[in-house]
DNA sequence: CTGTTAGCGCGTTCAT
DNA sequence: ATGAACGCGCTAACAG
């Protein structure tokens, strides 16, 4: 019934060899007469023979794994980022694990730990919310870990963090240079390091305007559905503040913009574009919507395939002399065109751009 | 430099007993002095033992690993599935592969082979376009496959299939109540399952109205771009034919609805509900958007919760009288109200709701 | 150039 | 109730 696993064993007993011989065969180590070789391959190839990486990866103790963890697929940023992540390891022949938190960090511990006992090569965290607690674990275990967009300080692991600041004031150079002045602003509950980054750069940008940041609210969550919520709790302050609905929101990001305009519309407030409403994150959603977002383009994709790319450069530097993929062709197209040395620093910053599709 | 992984070896050493008395006490296995087995709990928890589920798994013959194949994350259909497998198998102590083949059958193959490299007990796919080629895959590995919303024909695997044509029914009765006539189809050119059940609905629901289905054209793809190049194909057809615009529009998902609905708005055409515009997925956009989308619901999550389990169910099968999780409590939560029966079927149909967000 | 021996860490017989 | 011996499939160190 159970069609048995063939091994090199069984490939060596039909070329005649030992099994050690096929092993070098099959990853093209150390010369033997090209007669072997090619009777060896033959014979693999016949039997339908698939290395077991289990057994290689206990005895390389490399397996040749990467483990990604995220609050949640549900969102298009992690989706986005995972998507890079995934390319990247699969075109250096890495297989990648995913988990995600749903936000708890209690349960983002848990999954690490479950990626620890995989064996895992090294691990890439989106948006962590525990932060530094990694680095004990990457100094016990000695495994790399890169962090992506952490929502807690981390100062001491490796890091690919989106300039959440200077995009926030991008957003609020614009919006000052279209003569709006009562700017409100949106965020999340969550307060993570993103949201900090981003209410300091409307604050800054109100002062700098000659302006007070007197108007802000939180809403439940990142998602369409909590800035539906934060815009029925935003209105009325504003109506009580200003007797007058903002002139401009700064969102927390597109979903949360879009929430947004949807509760504005309702209530009758977007009639021809009487608010001006600026997302973050650049969604493909951003550009198709009534009216289309202003926003800041975070590239996502490129995000995760910078992290995968720092973390090989962090695996390779722990198995020196050992050659890096058993038969494989070494042969692999490069498809990021991203500043090699960028990789040698430890936390690498990645700028965002402004993208206008409001003339309000 | 290099912390040594601790083993049960060690953990048997500083406990004075051998390994297996190790191994047998962390599984709860055979009946042994409680003295003894909470010393070996003790001192395992004080050195931070950690099973290696790699030496385990090449022992067992089983790794407690399954595969998901997906066409790509930024897809929120398969992004929603993936969530739903990962929940699943999270809780019932299965870590997931995850890799994505950007629609090619070729790469769809590659991954898959990839995934029996690795050992995992069981593989499923998302919208699979190779289809029937799991068969002898499944035979000749004797590992359990479940295939969700497969694009090409299948009809030897477990399947988790979305009622496609139902759904598609449904939304004809709709557009045909609100006495919409000109009712023009829009595909994409992938040509899949969905694609081809989708526009039967059409086709059939326009002559059970008394129509003719004369007006179809497919866009490159699912995507908010791909709705976009389609409607600007669209549109000059539909005034070549009826010397008008279409009244309604049926189209492929929400996505593609959204692209439409973008272009049409650019065109002039969408100013106060001039066209009826339906979706197929019930994406949280569907109900955020100008005008919202009717649409049809695709429980996409508890998609991927039943294949998970199915998947589950196969694997127990293979595994008779073994014990499922080694040193786990065996206590879970059930999450998803299924009926326990519907696990039983090969295949099993999964049926969409209308959701009617226009009076128009 | 090739075969022999020895583990990687764990689970399973058998003995005792 | 517990320990000794073996094997999972593979690579690494030596032998020859």
């Amino acid at each position: 019934m159970a069609k048995k696993r063939i091994s090199i064993k069984d490939i060596a007993e039909v070329a005649g060899v030992s099994h050690p011989t096929v092993s070098r065969a099959l990853r093209g180590r150390g010369r033997m007469s090209d007669q072997t070789r090619e009777r060896i391959l033959d014979v693999a190839k016949e039997l339908g023979y698939a290395p077991s990486l289990m057994a290689r990866g206990l005895v390389m103790q490399r397996s040749f794994c990467v483990g990604l963890i995220v609050p949640t697929f549900l969102d298009p940023f992690h989706s986005e980022v995972a998507q890079g992540v995934e390319e990247w390891a699969r075109q250096h022949h890495y297989s990648l694990f995913v988990s995600s938190t749903d936000l708890d960090p209690a349960r983002e511990m848990e999954v690490a730990h479950s990626l620890l006992g995989r064996q895992v090569d090294g691990i890439i965290v989106s948006s962590s919310r525990v932060g530094d607690r990694y680095q004990e674990m990457s100094a016990d275990s000695d495994m790399p870990i890169v962090l992506i967009n952490p929502e807690a300080d981390s100062t001491q692991i490796p890091t690919v963090v989106h300039d959440d600041y200077g995009g926030g004031a991008l957003l609020m150079t614009h919006l000052l240079q279209q003569g709006h002045r009562k700017i409100a602003h949106m965020g999340v509950m969550t307060q993570g390091r993103g949201h900090h980054e981003r209410k300091r750069a409307w604050a800054d940008g109100m002062r700098n305007g000659g302006l007070t940041p007197e108007l802000s609210v939180d809403c439940p969550t990142g998602s369409i559905a909590g800035g539906m919520h934060g815009a029925a709790q935003l209105l009325p302050k504003a109506l009580e503040l200003w007797q007058a609905p903002p002139e401009a929101i700064f969102c927390y990001n597109d979903a949360t913009a879009i929430g947004v305009i949807a509760t504005l519309r309702q209530a009758g407030y977007m009639a021809p574009d009487a608010i001006a409403i600026t997302g973050f994150d650049d969604l493909d959603m951003a550009a198709a919507i009534d009216p289309a977002l202003t926003t800041i383009h975070q590239p996502r994709r490129e995000m995760g395939v910078l992290a995968m790319r720092k973390l090989l450069s962090l695996i390779d530097r722990m198995h020196p002399h050992k050659e890096m993929h058993p038969n494989r062709e070494n042969a692999m197209p490069v498809v990021a065109p991203i500043d090699k040395s960028q990789l040698e620093r430890a936390s690498i910053l990645v700028p965002g751009n402004l993208v206008i599709r409001r003339s309000a």
